[in-house]
DNA sequence: TTCTTCATGTAATTAGTTACATGATTGA
DNA sequence: TCAATCATGTAACTAATTACATGAAGAA
């Protein structure tokens, strides 16, 4: 008897599924576009686990048709229902980070100065696109209540954590940018130096 | 021929081992006190990627015992030094964040208030501890410099981008607390509603 | 003497990734 | 007729986790 627990991935694919039923594809899409932010998962995971929530008892599937091609709805039970309601109901898991380019700024002093002003750019680029991308969100919410007006308040909330997130990142890129300006080297005997304001913020 | 390649979690390590020799134990502590912010990894990794290292002429090993006990101080060799200039050249990964918590925030309209207002008072205190820890290691670095004085240009850069985070999750549960607090209930029917700041952050 | 830290592993398991494959439908 | 999107998978692989186990040294 093989024994497969539910994990927060099948929780996150359960709770789209409490909003209204989808076929594996809208879920795979739908993942990428706002679980996938707080619970980034591949493709082929999110095809796997609706069926197993139907083994489980918390989904059904139905067979649909466009012409010749099928499709498969998964749609909640009241089982599902409650198993999410139980789910929700214990606090969840803290933030876990996995930060390359950041890891290589700790340790820039071991490489050239190119490199850690190449890693800088790469991530001041990618939060302005994040800030931009968040703002554009916020605004979509705002003007049109989004795909599920309903569940505009705690979708807010979410929504306003990463453009704040999205912002600390620009912020502190463009502050270290600048205090890597003035670097000859990328160590102290290279004419790195430590910004005057590092342990201060403004 | 059994391949194994290098992964990020082996450039960690070498990145510490380009710093000074440390045992394998001292690794796993220092894993968890510095790298492991930004790349968390289990104790048992740790264990194993030194001795991978020393397969790719990374590294060396040399027993050292204190009486009877045996350790093993692994350094980095020249070609250590070479692969990690190489890779600390090119961009790394951006961030990537799994915030199982934040999942069940944008869901809770599936369970109950108290599920919500628990979740967010157990994201606050984390953020309160983050920041709290990151001050700590701030003005560490500002009083006695820390352990490693002469990465402290780089090391800064690192130690404030956490700080920022940290703040700025304290500001959002912070807001998200008081924008939840007139609440009573989880949906709209039930007396949720979108803060009237929820677009527009001060 | 007892607890904590130092020190190093292994065994079992699995969740997840990457890459590939296939074919239907729709719109330009 | 061609590309993009819809729609669904599988195969191979592995990095990583959890849990357990052992024993020495030093401090209280």
């Amino acid at each position: 008897m093989a024994r497969d627990d539910l994990t927060t991935t099948s929780f996150a694919v359960l709770s789209l599924l409490a909003v209204r039923p989808w076929t594996t594809y809208e879920l795979a899409k739908q993942m990428d576009r706002s679980v996938g932010r707080m619970f980034p998962r591949a493709e082929s995971v999110v095809y796997e686990e609706p069926k197993r929530l139907v083994r489980r008892g918390l989904a059904t599937a139905e067979k649909e048709y466009t012409g010749k091609r099928a499709s498969t709805v998964y749609s909640i039970t009241e089982a599902g229902r409650a198993a999410l309601a139980e789910w929700l109901d214990e606090p969840g898991a803290m933030p876990s980070t996995e930060f390359e380019a950041l890891l290589k700024v700790a340790f820039a002093d071991q490489g050239s100065l190119e490199g850690l002003r190449a890693n800088l750019a790469a991530i001041r680029t990618h939060a302005a696109a994040e800030v931009e991308y968040s703002e554009m969100r916020l605004r979509e919410y705002e003007e049109t209540g989004g795909p599920f007006p309903d569940r505009l308040p705690v979708i807010s909330l979410a929504a306003r954590y990463f453009h704040e997130q999205a912002l600390a990142t620009l912020r502190w890129v463009t502050w270290a940018e600048e205090a890597t300006h003035a670097w000859d080297g990328v160590s102290v005997a290279d004419g790195a130096q430590v910004a005057p304001d590092a342990f201060r913020p403004s």
